[in-house]
RNA sequence: GCACCAGUAGCUCAGCUGGAUAGAGCGUCGCCCUCCGAAGGCGAAGGUCACAGGUUCGACUCCUGUCUGGUGUACCA
């Protein structure tokens, strides 16, 4: 793709002057076909030229040569449109994509550089809840884009563990007089339910508040009873979140939660207050100690408790820091909701009052909250403590369910029923989260959430299986092409309309993963799926592949499309089933 | 009050680093399986791009203001 926009450029540069870089920025990719394949506006040259645009295109169309690969130059309306040699495009796009198989559209534009992505981030003790699949699966698809765009990626999971909430856990856990056999067989829905009951029961004791701060406090302190205990419900969590995570194939490098941070044991909050202290940008303020930003319209922050105790941002700092030192990062992204944008806000300005020049580097990946329904009939954020949030297991299962009970219907034969199932439904999901821009809301709807119809994962994931399905009967689905195989190909049989609308898509490519990376946003890539899952269902209508004349040239877009879009779901963490 | 985000077809959304005739899916109304997977394809109907200004040769896209909705805003994370 950004060949053929060189070599346009080459041939225009010299004829008028400009760089011949921004002229290939300046290429766009026309809507109609009658606008050619290629299209370059000469309305920003009408004024040093002074001259009519219309005019200078029709003048370069006259004078220019078109490059190779390309039948004609042709002006209308002040753009220049180049139209490619079908046959030739073919062999271009086939041969790059065939050839470099997994390394297509990849760049090296990371080389050296690491790159930090903070995401999914759960709390200690409480079940994944359905809206936490979006941060989940953005941070996860956002990995892959910039590993394959070169860089060195760690993907981190900044656990919430640490802070008064496991003070209740502890005092709940006591208090209900569990055995050391409980212990061992603890699980996720009794630590989730301990949080439940407590908040109940301090309804009728108000003294609880208090304990759980004291449990706190003494877990901070150092008590080895109760740091077992919390380690012991942290593995418990950790245990449930493998287990998910796994379903969705996603993974980190490290789990470093807040504890790692807070916890006086480990020694990085004392280093960070001391870098605050030492920068003298610490104010008493109403008994607490805090970061006076008002001079950039943000509310302070708050850096220590009147109690002493420490904040959110002040781990958040430590955190930061640490990650500076210990990754060297070329760029710190913490995909987060949007929820959050002040506290990043504050954090990042602190960075830069701190004198960390690399404050800029710091950036917040905001997306959009998963609304719910609430009594009265309102959109509003989920919670997790009034019931109007659901489990993302129970989603996932329910999805599941509906999806054995399709594949009956429409495929009873497909073998391993209940883990493809799952596939589908992770598909499904995964797909609907991220095929629409991050900083969307979503409103949460059961029968939204379980419609797999249209532009769905389901769909796109069709597209591959029939795809595979193809190549399996031809007996290509793992043969290995050189070049040989490809020469003396017939490429003309390419330029019929639905060969071509996939060749383009496939050219387009690498040019989508930049901009993924670019905006930090895979709905580019989802929107890329669905156009050539699209392409490819339209292709396969109309073009009939084994059997036919064609079937040795048609094998091969075939398979230069599995391989494409096999790439691009597993980037979108939508996984490229080969049946279903 | 202030801040962040969103407002495009009946509904859910693409299109936004300014470019030609604003696109999908769902829903509605029709059509296509002796044919590699019909979880598919084809067609019809459906639009003052929230509103008002501004910048520009050109604005759904950028700027300002207004309205509507979501979220946040000092000792939770």
């Amino acid at each position: 793709m950004t060949t053929f926009k060189r070599d346009i450029a080459r041939v225009i540069g010299p004829a008028t002057g400009l760089d011949e870089a921004a002229i290939e920025g300046a290429i766009t990719l026309p809507q109609h076909a009658d606008q050619g394949n290629f299209s370059f506006p000469c309305f920003p040259l009408a004024k040093q030229l002074r001259k009519a645009p219309n005019l200078i295109a029709e003048e370069l169309a006259k004078t220019l040569a078109p490059p190779a690969g390309f039948t004609r130059i042709e002006a209308l309306s002040g753009y220049l449109n180049f139209f490619v040699d079908k046959a030739d495009f073919a062999r271009r796009v086939l041969s790059e994509v065939l050839l470099r198989g997994a390394a297509y559209g990849a760049s090296d534009e990371g080389r050296g550089k690491r790159i930090v992505i903070d995401y999914s981030s759960p709390n200690m003790g409480k079940e994944l809840a359905f809206h936490h699949l979006r941060g989940t699966m953005i941070g996860h698809s956002l990995s892959r884009v910039f590993a394959r765009r070169g860089y060195a990626v760690e993907r981190v999971n900044h656990l919430g563990d640490w802070g008064t909430s496991y003070g209740k856990l502890i005092v709940m856990f006591l208090r209900e007089g569990m055995s050391p056999n409980e212990l061992e067989n603890l699980t996720i829905e009794r630590l989730n339910g301990l949080y439940t009951s407590f908040s109940r029961a301090a309804e009728q004791d108000p003294t609880l508040e208090d304990q759980a701060r004291q449990a706190f406090a003494r877990l901070e302190a150092g008590d080895a009873e109760y740091y077992a205990l919390w380690a012991n419900f942290r593995e418990v969590t950790l245990r449930e979140l493998r287990r998910l995570y796994a379903i969705l194939n996603v993974d980190f490098d490290a789990w470093v939660g807040e504890e790692f941070f807070a916890n006086a044991r480990h020694g990085k909050l004392q280093a960070a207050l001391e870098v605050l202290e030492s920068k003298k940008i610490l104010v008493e303020s109403q008994g607490a100690e805090v970061v006076d930003l008002e001079a950039f319209g943000m509310p302070p922050a708050l850096i220590r408790k009147s109690d002493g105790s420490t904040l959110y941002i002040t781990r958040d700092l430590a955190a930061a820091l640490y990650r500076h030192e210990h990754y060297a990062f070329e760029r710190c992204f913490y995909v987060v909701d949007n929820g959050q944008s002040l506290h990043f806000q504050q954090l990042f300005k602190v960075l830069e009052l701190l004198g960390q020049e690399w404050h800029d580097r710091c950036e917040h990946v905001p997306f959009g909250l998963v609304l719910h329904k609430s009594e009265e009939g309102n959109w509003e954020k989920g919670k997790t403590r009034s019931g109007h949030s659901s489990l993302l297991k129970d989603v996932l299962e329910a999805a599941r369910d509906k999806i054995l009970a399709i594949m009956a219907e429409k495929n009873p034969e497909a073998a391993q029923k209940d883990g493809l199932a799952l596939q589908i439904a992770v598909g499904a999901l995964v797909f609907s989260e991220l095929k629409n821009r991050r900083m969307n809301d979503i409103r949460f709807e059961w029968d939204q959430a379980l419609s797999f119809e249209g532009d769905s994962g389901p769909y796109v994931q069709n597209a591959h299986v029939r795809l595979c399905s193809i190549l399996r009967k031809a007996g290509r689905a793992d043969k290995s092409i050189s070049d040989k195989d490809l020469a003396n190909l017939r490429w003309e049989i390419f330029a019929d309309e639905e060969s071509f609308a996939v060749l383009d898509l496939l050219a387009q490519f690498g040019d989508k993963v930049a901009s993924a990376a670019l905006s930090r946003d895979p709905c580019v890539l989802a929107q890329f799926v669905l156009s050539l899952a699209d392409a490819t269902h339209r292709f396969l209508h109309n073009s009939r592949v084994i059997g036919s004349p064609e079937e040795n040239e048609r094998l091969f877009l075939v398979r230069a499309a599995q391989s494409v879009l096999g790439q691009a779901l597993e980037m979108i963490g939508v996984p490229a089933i080969e049946s279903m």
